[in-house]
DNA sequence: CACTCCGTTCTACGATGCTGAACATTTAAT
DNA sequence: ATTAAATGTTCAGCATCGTAGAACGGAGTG
């Protein structure tokens, strides 16, 4: 390559550049879309009617937009997962059991993926949707993964995502993580106070494989004032150690 | 192009092929995925590298495998149908008050694409999942979608995929199919009996948009033993065509 | 220690994706 | 009506860039 960035093939990056482009712009035709990816028309519409002929775009008249054979193949991923299969209706059972939101997430590429979740009686209006891909230190869900992550990988991960402050509280200074962290790995619960999102708090708990390492975790989550005394700080990390206790058993038993 | 067949992108092909084999390896490493596709090593390299920074699929040491991010897209696409935002709770109360599983399904390319699902407290294992792509001749749901299409279009469907048999009583003739696409327009529902998968009878009703254009069919299927006499006749019809219509009402009011 | 598998790197060739301009349609404005 | 300014589509030529195959290094196995 002439370029000096070493890179992949040109042609498919820019495909996913377009298709992303389509779902941030919900739908768009070729000359709006190739205005925003900045490339020519020409280009664009080759790569679209590519995109289609394969199926993973639909076109409605003069619209285009994402085809749901990206849910298929997501959703094979995500069976391809032992943790989504095994993890799920406890899960739900979690959920039920404490009237909250209950998660599950699991790590790529250094973010958290939501792969499930479940959701109580009291359960408050959720914020995030399956397979949104969210910074790990500003999750419970996600600082419990980091803690038993081998510790080159967790500075890797901060150097290439950094700390973003999302709300006053979350950690963007990295020695305090880390020491966060440690705490976290020796009590195997993490928490998050508004870190993410203002007010919102929640409790996770690590799912370790039989080689101990980690492939998830569980949370229980909901508004602060749900969150308080004994409830936050004892009563619902008891019940997600559990739960996370109870996956692990059966995914070593599959 | 010299190809005498004119086609797009070749690299772009390549790269969903090269997902797709993934998926049907459940996961695999560079020479062993060549050699499934029949491309050179070096070139597979290539792209799985293109695809891994791009985030779309995964190596853990020396295996690929298709990534999350697939499932974002996904969901994404999920989302951008008003049929799933608005119907959802409905085919969930639907499954609960029948006690059998309800299905939602939508059309593209020419095949039906399953969307969501709800389970009722005696529904059967299933056999089917989110996402899947399956043929519109054998099912309750795809021939009532058929029904409302436009003639020109139900005879390029069946032009460009055919009507296989998947069992005895899968119709396979086109004017037989045709007939039946009359009968059920007219009546709003189509059934199906066992010609999708043995043992498994559904009746569906189509959920037209304010044009009177279809975007899509609800369900209720079920073990056929569950599904006999003026249930499965007029019972089940009859609850799948007033949730049909709430579904259709709460679109045009959004 | 050799042998075979793996993933990775390299280089050179020529097919191939890219571009920009021209074309055909539709929509909006005058 | 008649432009005018959008749109989606087609084309052809050039330079690029993806491709292929051989060579490399390392891991595992006999």
């Amino acid at each position: 390559m002439t370029n000096p960035e070493q890179n992949g093939i040109q042609a498919i990056e820019r495909t996913f550049t377009i298709v992303e482009a389509l779902n941030e712009l919900d739908g768009a035709g070729v000359s709006e879309l190739a205005r925003y990816v900045d490339l020519p028309k020409s280009t664009v519409h080759n790569h679209l009617n590519t995109l289609e002929s394969a199926e993973y775009i639909v076109r409605r008249g003069d619209e285009y937009r994402t085809g749901l054979k990206f849910l298929q193949t997501g959703e094979i991923a995500r069976n391809q997962h032992k943790l989504y299969q095994v993890a799920r209706s406890e899960v739900d059972k979690l959920a039920e059991k404490t009237g909250d939101i209950s998660g599950l997430m699991t790590e790529e590429h250094g973010r958290g993926v939501f792969i499930y979740r479940g959701r109580g009686s009291e359960a408050a209006r959720i914020d995030t949707h399956i397979g949104d891909r969210i910074p790990l230190h500003c999750t419970a869900l996600g600082k419990i993964i980091m803690a038993f992550l081998p510790d080159e990988r967790v500075e890797n991960i901060i150097d290439q995502h950094g700390l973003t402050e999302l709300t006053h509280n979350t950690i963007t200074d990295r020695d305090q993580l880390l020491e966060e962290l440690d705490v976290a790995r020796e009590r195997k619960i993490a928490f998050d106070d508004e870190e993410r999102l203002n007010g919102l708090r929640s409790v996770a708990a690590p799912i370790l494989d039989g080689t101990n390492t980690v492939i998830g975790a569980i949370s229980v989550a909901g508004p602060t004032h749900r969150m308080q005394g004994e409830r936050f700080r004892t009563e619902l990390p008891d019940q997600a150690l559990g739960v996370a206790n109870i996956i692990e058993l059966n995914i070593q038993h599959s």
